[in-house]
DNA sequence: GTAGGTTATGCAAACGTTTGCATTTTTGGC
DNA sequence: GCCAAAAATGCAAACGTTTGCATAACCTAC
């Protein structure tokens, strides 16, 4: 009665007249154990209703068949969609996942990291927050050779495996995008550099306004979280005073998307006074009208290699010093009516 | 060398010529420690770079300090702003959240299920599947007296906390916007009856034609899962023969969008020809242009219900048996152009 | 019938904690 | 200084598995 409703392998073992090695092997259809013998304790197992008890297993095997997914926000499209395939991916090869959010907050972000190496996960995958600049506390899991995999997000000066889009070819393929589009004076609202994707970004953009002898001017670059109020604020700044730009390069849809709600507001015209290009092919982004030319960065690919990069490490014996390989995820430039005078088109490479 | 690396209380104890009783409760700020021991164990467990197993401490204590949240998908919005609420909400009271998606299928939320009895979560979260309707896997968390709660997509028929948006009066209420706008003969696109909110939907719909002596026609509702592609086919389906319907109630956002999306390429203007309200209030709803009518469900408010539900459980001693409480999260109608068509206003309750 | 080899099963330790109870140490009042 | 009470620490069992090694049971062939 009361509480010991819980059945163990040493139930079913008494109950069978059989040593819980036996009962044990025969659960995990050891070699050694005879078909009949399965058979039974299966059986009773079922009658029982036993269920095994992972953390016991896991303290003994000292592997808790748990993967843990650090990411700043899973409401996010972008790391959503990741997350999503990372996690069906793992679930398929028996793994559990913990998807923990960091809130784009340094703080939690180490916290949650050792909550998760306290929870003595197998392997773990990070997109590490905006602000995230310090990685020793990542260290942990290179020292004890748990498999330590970064996506989008990635460290700068850190060894470690990585998965990530080609950012700085993003940011050259965009403003020549818009260069060619006939775009003079171009701004460019990029997220804050401590997170490296934006500094690639920001030299793609670079590069390609020297390519075309376009001058860069200080004051046409914003960096700040890339939110709908910042954005906002950005777009009151940037319409104070002419001359207006006539392109903009928003380094996420959020902004891309504000930016063409206040021209709607102060009434300049899109694609014709100011042409728009967002990034990261945002679901809204096509929906909109006019629809908002983006960057698609495969968020699919992107999930699929993070659970290859990751099951690949599991599998390599503790010992091995882990290889760290970066994959360059591609990227690719989805045209539409925000920077197109002419027709909507919707693909193009 | 090799992988003894992992420090243990052990360890500690034996540095300090320490008991691993004291050192454990050292940890935990156990009162009867003195306060200069504490210190001591403290110092020396970061000298040694000691890290809690989890674990050991939750097969110790029977509880794991992790709860489960199972829901059909994360990448939707609905889903997806609900468990990043429950997730932050349960991580500021010490909880670490599992995360699975069951991707509507019934086979794989029978096995995430028990893996995650396996994993002894202290509580579960629950949105089934749109198929789900014997819940038995879910008895051996009732049987064990571990918290259990359902929200948005509940069960029929079960005894157990639930926590879900007022789907009657949803219905009722779209249905009755539809007809103050004009409308007379209204199709509902409506979710599979095996998912119970649809049926209050569909209640709803049926009672507020029945109030305003419109004839309920058997052929103006579909079953469907609310795909895009379904979306599309029923589209086909709808406008093969006049006359066409004048309102459309489409039980999500992206069946909604899809309308819109066929009406624009047959020529059917909404809202003039047609009105059309969606379910969920996604965010592409508001940025669609007409913009579409929708029910906000208040996401957020329903995960912070869903949290404290949990907590509430977890905190009440074992042995109680449960109470079945069933909250009812407030709905609201957010009128846009595609059901009005005079000025689009925001806000309305 | 016995040796030799398979095949199947059992013993017991180990994984890293926590905690009830026993024991030791400290404290303070006289 | 002494004693009782209070405070601090230690002992050892327990949580539910897995697994190396030892042992028992069963064949097969001579």
């Amino acid at each position: 009665m009361s509480k010991r409703t819980e059945k163990t392998i040493v139930d079913i073992a008494e109950e069978l007249g059989l040593s819980v090695s036996t009962v044990s092997r025969a659960l995990n259809d050891h070699p050694n154990i005879s078909a009949r013998t399965k058979e039974k304790v299966k059986k009773m197992a079922r009658k029982l209703g036993y269920r095994p008890n992972a953390m016991a297993a896991g303290l003994r095997n000292n592997r808790s068949k748990t993967i843990g997914l650090l990411v700043p926000r899973i409401s996010m499209f972008f790391p959503a969609t990741i997350s999503t395939v990372v996690q069906n991916k793992l679930q398929e090869h028996g793994y559990n996942v913990i998807i923990c959010q960091s809130n784009d907050s340094y703080e939690q972000e180490v916290a949650l990291t050792n909550t998760l190496y306290s929870a003595r996960i197998d392997a773990l995958a990070v997109s590490t927050t905006l602000y995230t600049t310090d990685f020793s506390h990542f260290d942990i899991f290179k020292d004890n050779n748990i498999p330590l995999v970064f996506f989008d997000r990635v460290p700068k000066d850190y060894d470690v495996t990585v998965v990530k889009g080609d950012d700085y070819l993003g940011g050259l393929t965009v403003t020549r995008h818009l260069i060619e589009q006939g775009c003079k004076d171009i701004v460019h609202i990029s997220g804050p550099l401590t997170c490296s994707l934006y500094v690639e970004r920001v030299a793609g953009f670079k590069h390609a306004l020297k390519q075309h002898k376009i001058p860069f001017k200080k004051s046409r670059i914003f960096y700040q979280e890339l939110t709908r109020d910042n954005a906002w604020q950005a777009c009151e700044k940037i319409f104070a005073q002419r001359p207006y730009p006539d392109g903009i390069f928003a380094a996420n849809d959020t902004t891309a998307i504000t930016i063409l709600e206040y021209c709607r507001m102060i009434n300049v015209r899109v694609p014709e006074d100011l042409k728009i290009v967002g990034y990261s092919n945002d679901p809204r982004a096509e929906i909109i009208n006019p629809g908002i030319t983006s960057v698609d960065q495969f968020p699919a690919m992107m999930g699929e290699r993070v659970a290859a990069a990751l099951l690949d490490l599991m599998q390599q014996p503790r010992r091995t010093p882990q290889r760290h390989a970066a994959e360059m995820v591609p990227i690719q430039l989805i045209k539409r009516a925000s920077s197109e005078v002419k027709a909507t088109r919707r693909k193009k490479s």
